[in-house]
RNA sequence: GUGGAUGUAGCUCAGUUGGUUAGAGCACUAGAUUGUGGAUCUAGGGGUCGGGGGUUCGAUUCCCCUCAUCCACCCCA
């Protein structure tokens, strides 16, 4: 019987393998440069945890499944949640404030196309117990530090940040009850991705007044902060929400990052629990769906049955990611080595078989990564192996150990070949 | 859930106005006077032409169904 992958899924054969810790491996390395330590929780949780702030279309796009206990489980779709069951759960024990980052394994049941996969890895930092946006720009800088390494530049990506707090006053100041808001969030998120038709469509058949749609639209177009004041009157929320914002982009340029960021009124982001700061990278050609997103989530440890306890934090997927990076250039298949060895031992005398296996054992035995051949084939053979696995140095047991008891050891960078003493090399 | 495109070797693809044993490059294996890698050359293995049905003397080619993949919608934590 043949079988097959299952849809949106992939197979990490080793080049593969080593794009993903490639990316996994900077990811985490940016992580731990800007201060976040490393956690991990289950990769199926209670399916009644994602359902708590999301409705029940979210479920359609989980696996879910009931265990022999009748337990109603689904694969992690984030992690965002399971950190807040941790955190709840040791609260009190946990110091403040909490920088954790994670690579989760992550599942959704969404048809797959480009740039989304039914599985994927996704990076995530969160800083939870620092009110100040100070923590909201450090989670923007430490996801551009990391595309930085990668050799992006701020002409490749942008990150796109407004507020969820701002938009709301604004909102509200143009005349819209605060009921509406959840529902108004999902259709402003669309703003930039349809045409304008459209989008003052789907506003007609949540707001009656033409003229607070109009307002909306001008609103929306607002692309600098200090415009806001002259398009919509501020009232005292409402220049708190825009002071906030302002302190975050001055935090942004102390970190050096202010080419690399905007304010963009468009990013609202779907999902209802953002309170505060929201931003999203995108590649600047706009080709593609956003590299990251994130933002403020002020109520979501106590909406998970905590204390109320401030947090921010970011995704960034591995799917994106990567069309991007090679897409630059900054990542092709022949620029990541598959396997590196210290020694490969290559023997060309059937007789001195065992002491190669024996001579491979010990060289492990000290740490060093070594490799031989199954056969005594031909030196040149051999050496062509040694090759391919990225061997330092080829180790050759041959007539020299059984004349003198001596290796010999060749560089394969430069080709030079040294004799050394069997005994003495490997003690 | 909707629409479009594509399925030929492990990978990227060519091919056939319907006609004998279906090809190339890369990859793999083995060689090129048997102790020296990255190159070149030679040879070899590997395909029920996605699957099923139909038309036909004959189908990889034409028709229908099905499955899968990709892309765009929907959605996107």
């Amino acid at each position: 019987m043949k079988m097959q992958p299952v849809k949106g899924t992939r197979d990490f054969y080793p080049p593969q393998m080593a794009v993903r810790n490639f990316i996994v491996d900077g990811w985490k390395a940016s992580s731990i440069r800007n201060g976040f330590v490393e956690y991990d929780g289950p990769i199926f949780e209670y399916l009644q945890m994602y359902q708590v702030k999301s409705g029940d279309e979210i479920v359609e796009q989980l696996f879910n499944f009931t265990d022999r206990g009748n337990r109603h489980l689904a694969i992690r779709p984030e992690i965002t949640p399971t950190l807040a069951r941790m955190i709840n759960k040791q609260i009190n024990a946990l110091p403040m404030p909490i920088k954790w980052f994670s690579v989760p394994r992550l599942c959704r049941a969404e048809r797959p196309q480009k740039g989304r996969l039914r599985e994927f890895f996704q990076w995530n930092i969160d800083i939870i117990g620092i009110e100040d946006v100070l923590a909201d720009a450090e989670v923007i800088c430490c996801s551009l530090d990391y595309l930085r390494n990668t050799g992006l530049t701020s002409k490749d990506v942008v990150a796109k940040i407004s507020s969820r707090r701002l938009l709301a006053a604004l909102l509200k100041n143009i005349g819209i009850a605060e009921e509406k808001l959840e529902s108004l969030y999902p259709i402003l998120d669309k703003k930039t991705k349809i045409p304008v038709e459209a989008f003052v469509e789907m506003l007609e058949k949540e707001i009656d007044s033409p003229e607070t749609i109009q307002a909306i639209l001008k609103l929306m177009d607002i692309h600098s902060v200090n415009d806001i004041p002259d398009i919509v009157k501020l009232d005292e929320k409402a220049q708190e929400s825009l002071d906030e914002l302002k302190r975050v982009f001055a935090y942004l340029e102390k970190m050096g990052a202010e080419d690399w960021c905007r304010f963009d009124m468009s990013i609202v982001r779907g999902l209802a629990y953002y309170t505060g700061m929201v931003f999203e990278i995108h590649d600047k050609s706009g080709d593609l769906r956003a590299i990251c997103g994130g933002g403020r989530y002020d109520n979501l440890l106590s909406d998970f049955g905590g204390p109320k306890v401030t947090a921010t934090g970011m995704g960034m997927g591995d799917a994106v990611l990567e069309i991007l990076l090679r897409e630059k250039g900054l990542l092709t298949d022949d620029s990541l080595d598959i396997q590196k060895l210290d020694y490969f031992v290559a023997c060309v005398d059937g007789d001195l078989f065992d002491e190669a296996v024996e001579i491979t054992t010990k060289i492990r035995q000290k740490g060093y990564a070594a490799n031989f051949s199954y056969k005594t084939n031909a030196l040149k053979k051999q050496m062509k192996i040694a090759d391919s696995m990225n061997a330092a140095k080829c180790i050759i047991v041959g007539g020299e150990l059984k004349e003198s008891g001596q290796l010999v050891i060749k560089d394969m960078a430069t080709g030079e070949q040294i004799l050394v003493d069997a005994t003495t090399f490997l003690e």
